[in-house]
DNA sequence: ATACGCTTTGCAAGCGTGTGCAAAGACTTC
DNA sequence: GAAGTCTTTGCACACGCTTGCAAAGCGTAT
């Protein structure tokens, strides 16, 4: 491991080539002008010799370093699991690479993952998680990074936004529990309170006005299955029990399932309809055989890295306005 | 957006706060000498300006970027997803990033994700899955880069090799299913056949040669809840039925335990017995329950992180065989 | 006043690339 | 053969940073 200057540089590959170092930089950059004499020999030496074009100093003098950086917080969450797959491999098919950057759920881990962003001059930064201020997003635009917010719904000009229709799901849920049949309505929301769950409690708390049918709200916790399971303690336990209830969020669905079924004896969906939001893997798993609201995890990812791959400035502004499609399963009646 | 130029660089601020350019790199360089007068008045110039210091020089100076490339195929099971949380989190904890590197399961995906990391200059790369070629591994080396494996039990030397004691494990379940009084026993196992899988089925069977006792063995597919179905109908379809199964991984025993029950309506755990591996979370769902071993993911990723980051060259050897603990729930008899 | 040691500072070289510019070479056309 | 066009090549500068080196500044002992 002696010391340092182990790697191989253009010079020594020119050196050996017996071209100049510009001859070897031309042939990997796409689109350069090279003889094919010289590529020949120039792969050759590289082959050789081992090596590969430094993307540090590439990115340098481009000032373009090909680096995306995914800003997110519970990535162990099946559906951010699934998303950040999704997204690096659109990255990598784009010729980008994915920096991965891990936040609490506080404001101010952002911040501090954006500014990492800026540190390796990223390209851009896709948000999966929390809102970072405006600040720092400004910050961002102006050392010309791209931002892309998924699901977080904030009013800012300049990023890309994607979300989801969530009020349309919403309204689709309840139709599908009154075709159900079902008389009692509630919504299990976690306490994160962000833009898109809040989006699904007030989407659904309208349909039922339009109905002029009451539906019960309660929150519990971080968004997680173990406050499914105290959301359903909490619901099951009210004088006037509900017999349809949409949960914000997949794992809350899977948690509230759980309880209802092992700790309430409740039979799923006779007794009790459930849909859920995401189709995350375990949704489909026969021990739920929940009906959710499948996300386009893969057209998100495509229209994130397309947009921050090509220099046109349009957005397709439909993308703010994605519109998930309602999987039927087993738990809600008469599917 | 204009044109670019965009970034502040180290010039700017050196300019406003009226010193060298040394100055403020000094300021931002731990250790360096610089007087506390001149050091207040750069950081106020770079807080002024939005100053980042531009980790990609850096790197290119000092030869160390401080990326470490995490190269993973299907990082959205549970598993993988809490492996990968609990690395980026000990690699941001030691003023690192991650770069994340999706493969399939071939081992010429894993080679173009090393490449990349060599590209970028990555200090280390950490192996989730897929066996590198030897050649490619030296390649790592040589060009001055760590390397470590995690769970692929190869034999190479200079790589730092975590792995489980898989085959303790297995005498261990063997054990657990003998005290809860079990005669036929199966071992439930994907096609993948990594070394650390493998282990598992010869740890297991070789305890039941110990016993004098037959085990069966099937295998199927990928790692994955289905292919867990698929196995428990070949199991469950054959002349004598195991009454006590370990699954290779846990994600095949939910599979399993769900076609056992709601197919073969068997109860578990007095008709059958299972345990699995890797306690994701979905074993501590109430609708599992399952027995299981837990993987120590934070001692793999402290270890790992720490070995990578300091220079000192000697490797723990004991961290080649972690023993995982045995996590008693509700899927095996009389825990 | 001189010598010495210590801290701080600026200069300048270098890290490995990309690329504009001009020169050189190859080939066509008159 | 001369002029013109097009491709290929090398030189040299720039990107933003770190760091060795020497000079400068300062305080103290002689």
């Amino acid at each position: 491991m002696s010391d340092r200057k182990i790697f191989v540089s253009a010079k020594d590959v020119a050196d050996r080539a017996g071209v100049s170092r510009s001859a070897v930089s031309r042939t990997f950059t796409a689109g350069a002008s090279v003889s094919e004499e010289t590529r020949r020999k120039v792969t050759e030496a590289a082959d050789a010799l081992g090596y590969h074009v430094n993307h540090l100093a590439r990115g340098l003098m481009r000032n373009e370093s090909g680096i995306v950086c995914l800003v997110v917080s519970e990535l162990d969450t099946p559906y951010r699991a699934g998303l950040i797959k999704a997204l690096t491999q659109q990255l990598q098919a784009n010729a980008k690479v994915a920096m991965l950057i891990n936040t609490d759920r506080s404001d101010q881990s952002v911040e501090l993952a954006l500014r990492q962003a800026i540190r390796y001059r990223a390209d851009a930064s896709i948000i999966l998680s929390g809102m970072p201020d405006k600040s720092i997003t400004d910050l961002c635009l102006r050392n010309g990074q791209r931002l892309v917010l998924i699901n977080r719904d904030d009013e800012q000009a300049g990023p890309l936004r994607i979300n989801l229709d969530d009020r349309e799901a919403a309204r689709r849920a309840f139709t599908a529990f009154l075709r159900a049949g079902c008389r009692e309505f509630g919504f299990a929301n976690s306490q994160a309170m962000t833009p898109s769950l809040m989006a699904r409690e007030e989407g659904f708390l309208a349909a039922g006005r339009q109905h002029g049918l009451d539906v019960s709200v309660e929150r519990f916790g971080p968004t997680s299955y173990h406050s499914g399971t105290v959301l359903a303690q909490r619901f099951m336990t009210r004088a006037k029990r509900p017999d349809a209830v949409f949960c914000a969020t997949d794992l809350l669905a899977c948690g509230f399932m759980d309880a209802a079924r092992h700790q309430f004896k409740l039979d799923i969906p006779s007794e009790l309809c459930v849909i859920g939001f995401d189709d995350i893997e375990q949704a489909s798993w026969s021990s739920y055989d929940l009906t959710t609201f499948a996300q386009p995890v893969q057209v998100i990812a495509r229209e994130a890295v397309a947009w921050l791959s090509q220099p046109g400035e349009t957005v397709s502004s439909d993308l703010s306005k994605l519109v998930p499609e309602l999987i039927w399963r087993a738990s809600v009646r008469g599917g």
